[in-house]
DNA sequence: ACCTGAACACCGTTCAAGT
DNA sequence: ACCTGAACACCGTTCAAGT
C-alpha cells in the first residue's frame, strides 16, 4: 500500500527467487558477509520471512550449491570418454570461476545436494560408458578429487540427504552412483560398512601424478610459456 | 588469590599454550564451536584476556595452522626426490587426518603462514634437488594442488604476510619459493604481474589424470581389492 | 491461520572505567 | 600502566503476540 514497489518485489517472493538473491549477493559481497539478516533486506523483506522458502541457513547454502552446479553444461555430440570429461569438468570450473565462493561451500556441506549427485551421476557415467570397470571407475573418482566435487571422501558412508524420495527414485535418477556406492560397500574386507579406504585412494592419486612428473621429467617437458 | 589452582593456570599464559588449548578444542569440540569467548573459558581467562598474545581470531587461525603444519616431519636420510616427496607428503596427510579441521581452515587463509611456506619451500626444493627445471617444477606444484596444502594459486600474487622480515630474510629462509615465485613473474607473457595461468595448470593436471586414467584402463588395471 | 516484532543466546571486538 | 567489565554491532533462530 505505502510503497507499491516494494508490494510487487515481496508478492513474487519464492524458494527460487530467494536463492538467486543469495548467489547473487555472495558473488558481490563474498560469502562471509552473506547472512539470512542482509539477504532479507536486499529482497526487501523481514528476515523471519526467509524460512518460509528454506528452513533455515544450511539449506539455503544447499540451494545455493544446487543453482551453481545446475549451471555446469552437458557435453553435446557423441564422443569418447576423455574429451566428453574433460569437457564437462572444465565446464564446472567455468561455472565455479563464476561464483569463487561455491568451493569452499561445497566442501563445507556435509551431505550432497541433488544437482551435485546429478553431476557426480554423469561424470562416473562417462567413465562407465567409455568401458571402464567400476573399481577403476571407482579410484579414478576419488582421484580426480576436488576436480570433480563434491565428491568427498565422505560421500557413500554420509548417505545424500533423502529427504522424500523413495530407494527406487534414487535409483533410477543417479544409478551409477548406485552401482559405486553398492560396490564399494560389499567389497569391503576390513571394517564392516567403513566404505572406501581413504588410505589406498590418497596413494593411488599421489602415485599416478608421481609417476606422470618423472614421465615429463625424463622426457626433459617444457611448457610452451617457457622461452 | 581465592583459587590457586586458577592462578596457577594464569601465570603461565603465552602465546603458545594459547594456540595448542585452541588446537585442542577445535579436535574436540570442532572448529565451528571454537570462539574467542569459549576458548578463554578453557583457559580460565576472561576473553579479553586473549588479545594480548593474538591480535584477533584471523591470527589465531594462522597460528593454529602454523601448529599443525609443524608436525609434518621431514624424511630423514638421503633418498630419490620421488619417495623423499612421498613420505613427506603422507607425514603431511597424517598430521592433517589428526586435525581434521585443518584442511578446510589452511584453504581459507588468505596469506601463506611461515610453517605453510616452510613446507612448500621444503617440497620445491626437492623437485628442484631431484634435477626438475624451475618450470617444470611449477607445473608440478600446481598439479599436486591440495594434496600438498597450503599450495594455493593464490600463493604467488597474494604476497606472504611479510611482518618485519625483510626481502633479505624471506630469500634466505625461502629460496626455492622465491625461484619459482620470480620465474613466474618473468615469465608473464600475457597481463602483467597477473602470475599464473590458473587455466593451463588446471589443464595441465587434469590431462595427466587423464591420460593416466588411460594407461591404466588400457592396461586392465584392477585393484588388490578386487576379488 | 498466517505473519512478524521482540527476544534469546550467541559472536568478535571496542573502549572507557576501574585498579 | 595494565587489566577487564560492559557495551556495541552483529549473528541464526525461537516464540509468543498481534492481525
Amino acid at each position: 500500500m505505502v510503497h507499491e514497489t516494494d508490494g510487487a518485489r515481496r508478492a513474487t517472493l519464492n524458494r527460487d527467487r530467494v536463492l538467486r538473491a543469495a548467489v547473487a549477493l555472495a558473488d558481490e559481497t563474498g560469502i562471509e558477509s552473506l547472512s539470512m539478516r542482509n539477504l532479507a533486506q536486499e529482497l526487501g523483506v523481514v528476515p523471519m520471512a526467509l524460512y518460509k522458502h528454506v528452513a533455515n541457513k544450511e539449506q539455503l547454502l544447499d540451494g545455493m550449491v544446487d543453482v551453481v552446479v545446475g549451471e555446469i553444461e552437458a557435453p553435446e555430440g557423441d564422443t569418447d570418454w576423455k574429451s566428453a570429461l574433460r569437457r564437462r569438468i572444465l565446464s564446472a570450473r567455468r561455472a565455479l570461476l563464476r561464483h569463487l565462493w561455491a568451493s569452499r561451500v561445497i566442501e563445507s556441506r556435509p551431505h550432497p545436494t541433488p544437482a551435485v549427485l546429478d553431476h557426480l551421476n554423469a561424470v562416473i557415467g562417462t567413465f562407465r560408458a567409455g568401458g571402464f570397470s567400476v573399481d577403476l571407475t571407482h579410484h579414478v573418482m576419488h582421484a580426480l578429487g576436488s576436480r570433480v566435487w563434491g565428491f568427498t571422501p565422505e560421500l557413500f558412508p554420509g548417505q545424500p540427504d533423502t529427504q522424500g524420495s523413495t530407494p527406487q527414485e534414487l535409483a533410477y535418477r543417479y544409478p551409477h552412483v548406485l552401482e559405486l556406492a553398492m560396490a564399494v560397500a560389499h567389497d569391503e574386507e576390513s571394517v564392516v560398512g567403513g566404505g572406501c579406504d581413504d588410505q589406498f585412494e590418497f596413494e593411488f592419486a599421489l602415485d599416478l601424478l608421481l609417476d606422470g612428473f618423472e614421465r615429463l621429467h625424463r622426457q626433459g617437458w617444457t611448457s610452451r610459456r617457457d622461452h
